[in-house]
DNA sequence: AACGCTTTCGAAAGCGCTTTCATAGCATAC
DNA sequence: GTATGCTATGAAAGCGCTTTCGAAAGCGTT
């Protein structure tokens, strides 16, 4: 009966299945259910009712393919170990769900590509359009896709020179800058060490560049032997603060590029037995979800996770449905200050 | 030319496009895509000249709805924004990857779907397959994805009644009954609290029987009022705990089922100003990423949240061959003495 | 009753691929 | 030289949908 059945080891119903239940055309019961040209009410709840007893839900393969577009929406990460992502990922897939989209992730880095191989990522083969983070993409990448008119939104990332792709971005550099202003002016400390992140991370070097500003303009002389990659990791950044310790720099808060860092610098302090905030304070940058449940909670600067996940769907389906999108969305951070920093 | 071009609004290659650069049928650019038949190295060299002079990249759809696969495995999760799926994803997303499968994420729980819409979830017919985790999908779906054949793997979860599942599963219960043993045996702690996680997670089930059996067999009657849910949260694991402190409840040791609770746990202490672990101790389960970080660093039990992840796919890619698969892959998790139970 | 107009529906084409099937080409055996 | 078996290749069918196009049906108007 079937024709070449068994190449799937399952069955499947098809539209057509559907539509000799019903007693119509499948061409009727594509328009019930995408509702794409109007259908009698009589023939509606007839494909309905057939619909719900074989419990046939479409091949999104199939449709796909006839209707030129995979209702998916890519997502290319550099990193997802990270505990910033969950959060972000969680809003992510929820604002793609409500709008009907499948959310496809590739995680670029483990790189397991074969040379000579199609590379097998995200793209117009298999996607509507792709969020990209940081460091996850190369420039030559996006630039093909910028030349096929492939709807892509940044997310912390500005286009490279010459592309314009709508972005989604935050405050880094102000706030950075008010949180060491913070430690200076509140706390009165003036040996502010600092944990850097990744160097192809643009939110990471503007926060460093707050620090540097807010430092030069209190006069204090930038010290290169308390400042230490943290990579936004937390062994990385307990190591290096581990290695201040045993080295003996001195310096009486640590002002770490994101909340990962900041751990790292918790650890490494309680395994020393300094006290945070009595002995050094640490401040990070994000607000995670778990920093507020450290010991001592971290004074951080908000950052608006799932808002900004949110956004960049949002920016991505105007763009995929041919509106113009705001080429840069912007949100604002805030400090907030809890006990790590010496408050209260 | 193209009829109904510009339903897209970006170009895309075809196979066809390749074949006339190349000088050969389709079906032989097809052949040396898939290696699924041998070309004379000739016209091989032609064709992978020709898809690299045009950048092109097969449609996932078109391949999917010919070859009657999908190269794409759905994942049900209940929720990503914990600080246990993170590691788990990574590892399943290399996994997939590296045999060549795209990783489809669906996120149960925030359920915007509407009455008689069709369920736009995963199934038979967007992946080949699908991992489900605990408390993402229905007796009832699951029953009919073993009526339809179709893969699929529980990860930390055991098939309903009469199922047959290939599922994942770790040592529970013995190893929570060892961190307790040893809060008791080590520490002499008697009044041992209890922090829960969800009804519906056969993990948190047995990580509480092995909390009963070792109050049990040391003769400790087990006291309720310091029983309560965490539902695997931190602020509801704080507010528990703040509960007990302020009720002026009395206890030596706080045992949550998973790291995330006692991260709430040690949070609600230390606001109380109470030590960890001289006034209080906290143990955890799972050795999640962060545990070894915290202040003090959490004493808990290693699950191998990565290898659960490889596992799954790699029994789940067997199911789909038609290999016959393991039913039930079991991992040990062994105890992570550190500081926060006491010792050292 | 005949006409035009709108609305509803089915037939059929086609999306870009995989795969079957037939054939052309060639070497080997008689 | 013909018969035989193999391999490499192309033509064409078809995967399950969406969408166009034309026909049929309904309806109001003359």
């Amino acid at each position: 009966m079937a024709p070449r059945s068994g190449t799937r080891p399952f069955s499947q119903k098809t539209i057509t299945d559907v539509a000799q239940r019903a007693g119509v055309s499948i061409s009727t019961v594509s328009r019930v259910i995408n509702q794409s040209a109007p259908v009698s009410s009589n023939l509606e709840n007839k494909v309905k009712a057939a619909i719900a007893e074989l419990d046939y839900r479409p091949q999104t393969a199939a449709r796909a393919l006839a209707g030129q577009k995979t209702h998916t929406i890519g997502l290319l990460l550099a990193e997802i170990g990270t505990d910033f992502y969950p959060l972000m990922i969680r809003a992510i897939e929820a604002e793609a769900r409500k709008n009907h989209f499948n959310l496809l992730i590739n995680v670029a880095g483990d790189d397991t590509s074969i040379e000579g191989e199609i590379p097998y990522t995200l793209g117009e083969y298999n996607s509507d359009g792709v969020l990209v983070f940081p460091a996850s993409l190369s420039d030559d990448e996006l630039y093909r896709m910028h030349l096929n008119n492939f709807p892509v939104v940044l997310v912390q990332r500005r286009p490279p020179a010459g592309l314009e792709f709508p972005c989604i971005t935050i405050e880094n550099k102000l706030p950075a800058r008010k949180m060491v202003d913070h430690l200076i002016e509140v706390h009165g400390f003036r040996r502010i060490a600092f944990l850097s992140g990744l160097a192809d991370h643009e939110d990471a070097r503007r926060r460093e560049q707050g620090y540097h500003e807010s430092l030069e303009s209190h006069g204090i002389p930038y010290d290169p032997t308390i400042v230490a990659q943290g990579y936004f990791q937390k062994q990385a950044s307990q190591d290096a603060v581990c290695e201040w310790i045993t080295a003996g720099f001195e310096f009486d808060a640590i002002f770490a590029c994101d909340d990962i860092s900041a751990i790292g610098a918790l650890s490494a302090l309680n395994r020393a037995g300094l006290n945070v905030p009595n002995d050094v304070a640490v401040v990070g940058f994000d607000d995670i979800e778990v920093s507020r449940f450290l010991s001592p909670p971290l004074t951080t600067v908000k950052v608006p996770i799932q808002e900004i996940g949110r956004a960049a769907i949002q920016q991505l389906l105007a763009f995929m449905n041919g509106e113009v999108p705001d080429m840069c969305t912007h949100f604002e951070t805030e400090l907030v200050i809890r006990r790590s920093c010496g408050c209260r």
